[in-house]
DNA sequence: TAGATTGTTAATCGATTAACAATC
DNA sequence: TAGATTGTTAATCGATTAACAATC
C-alpha cells in the first residue's frame, strides 16, 4: 500500500477531494470506493487503487472515515502548507486569477503580481500593487518564491519563464499558448485552452455529422 | 494513413499548429517531424504518426509544406467553419474569458453571456450585454447553440448544465471545480485548474525535498 | 457466520516507442 | 545513386480493469 502516484491519479485526486467533502456536508460518516465511483461516473477499481495510494484508512466493509480521507487527501496534495507564487502579466486574464481567490483553499497564495508598467488596481476584498517587472528578481529570491503563474502573451512568455527560472522560480503555470524551454530539474504544467476546445470542437463535428 | 486520431493526439495538434505557424513567420517552407518534435521537446515518432493522422502531404526527404500543414491542421481542428457558444456566469472569471478575445482564433464564437441578473458591461473593444438567464433556453434554441461555458460557482454548475443541456447544446466547457452529470451523448470537458495545481505542487515538494 | 469492501496480483487495453521497408 | 524522411508494422511500456484472497 501508498504506492507512487501517478499523474493520472495525482489528477484524480481533487475530484476525490471535492466529491467526500460534498458528501460530509451532508453528515455522511464514511464513504467507499463505490460511492465515490458512481458519483464521478469513474471505475470502482480504478477509485479503490487511488484512494488507497494516499490513505491507509481504509476498513473492509466499512470503508473510509469522511473526515481522515479528507485529511489524507488535504496532506497529500498540500493543501495545509500554503505556497507562495508570482504572477506575471495583468491582463484581463492575471487580474480573473489575481481576484479569484479560490486558489487559496488550494494552498496557492499569489502574493506579488507583476507587469511591465507596475500600477494599483482594485479587487474584490483588497487592493493589491502590481508591480514592476523590473521588481521580480528582488522579490522572488527574497521570498523565496518557487511558483510562476504565466499570463502574459505568447511572444513575451519565454523571456518572462526565463526570468523566473533564473531567480529560484521551480514550477510554472503557463496560460500562454506557446511551449516553454526549461532545464530538467524544472515543472511547466500547461492549462491549455486551446487543446481543450479541440476536445469540444472534435466531440461536436461528430455529432453533428450523426444528425444527418 | 488518416487514421483515427486519439485524445492525446488531439490535443497535441494546436500545440503542432502554434510551432508550424512561428516556423512559417521565419520563412520556412517546408517542415519536418523532426524538428516539431526538437522544439516542442517530444518524441520524434510520436509527431510523426500525429501528422500522418491529419495530413497526406508528407514527402520523403522534404518533409510537409508549411502552408498546407498549416491548413490540413486548421481544418481538423476547425477554425474555419467557427462555432457560436453561450456562456453563463459574468463573474471574474466568465468576463475575462469573454473579454479574452483570442478564442475567436480558434474558431469559438461566444455569442451571448449570462447572469442571474442581466446588465451591461464594458469590454475592451465593444460593449456586450450580458443577459439574464431567463433568455437562455429562447436564444440557444433560436440560434441552435451546441457549445455552453460553464463560469458559475459549483454550487449552481449542475442546475446551469441541465439548463443547456435541456435547450440543444452538446458540448460543454466546465471552469468549475465540480463533477456534472450529462446524458451519454453530450460531451464535458473539465478546465480543472485544481488538477493543474496538484500537478505543480507535488513536483514542488519533491524538488524541495531533495534540497536537503 | 455471511457478506460487503478492502488491497493486491494478474490480465487487458491503449498509447508510445522502436524497427524497418518505401520513396523522393 | 545515396541519404534523409516518410508511413507502417511490431515491441514495449504504463495505466486501467479484472480476478481474488484477506478481513472487518
Amino acid at each position: 500500500m501508498m504506492q507512487a502516484v501517478s499523474r493520472q491519479t495525482l489528477q484524480r485526486l481533487p475530484d476525490y477531494l471535492n466529491c467526500i467533502k460534498s458528501l460530509q456536508e451532508k453528515g455522511i460518516l464514511t464513504v467507499s470506493a463505490k460511492t465515490v465511483a458512481e458519483i464521478l461516473g469513474l471505475g470502482e477499481i480504478q477509485v479503490r487503487k487511488d484512494l488507497a495510494s494516499v490513505s491507509t484508512g481504509g476498513k473492509p466493509k466499512i470503508g473510509y472515515v469522511t473526515t481522515e480521507l479528507i485529511k489524507d487527501l488535504e496532506i497529500y496534495l498540500g493543501y495545509h502548507d500554503s505556497r507562495d507564487a508570482v504572477l506575471v502579466g495583468a491582463g484581463k486574464l492575471g487580474r480573473a486569477l489575481l481576484s479569484y481567490g479560490g486558489f487559496k483553499e488550494y494552498g496557492l497564495n499569489i502574493v506579488a503580481a507583476f507587469d511591465t508598467k507596475g500600477e494599483e488596481i482594485e479587487n474584490d476584498s483588497t487592493y493589491s500593487k502590481i508591480m514592476s517587472i523590473d521588481c521580480l528578481a528582488d522579490l522572488c529570491r527574497r521570498l523565496k518564491i518557487r511558483i510562476g503563474i504565466i499570463t502574459v502573451p505568447s511572444a513575451y512568455a519565454q523571456e518572462v519563464c526565463d526570468m523566473l527560472v533564473q531567480n529560484g522560480v521551480l514550477a510554472i503555470w503557463n496560460f500562454a499558448p506557446t511551449h516553454l524551454h526549461v532545464p530538467a530539474n524544472i515543472l511547466v504544467k500547461n492549462e491549455n485552452m486551446a487543446a481543450s476546445l479541440a476536445v469540444l470542437s472534435q466531440h461536436l463535428s461528430k455529432k453533428l455529422l450523426e444528425e444527418h
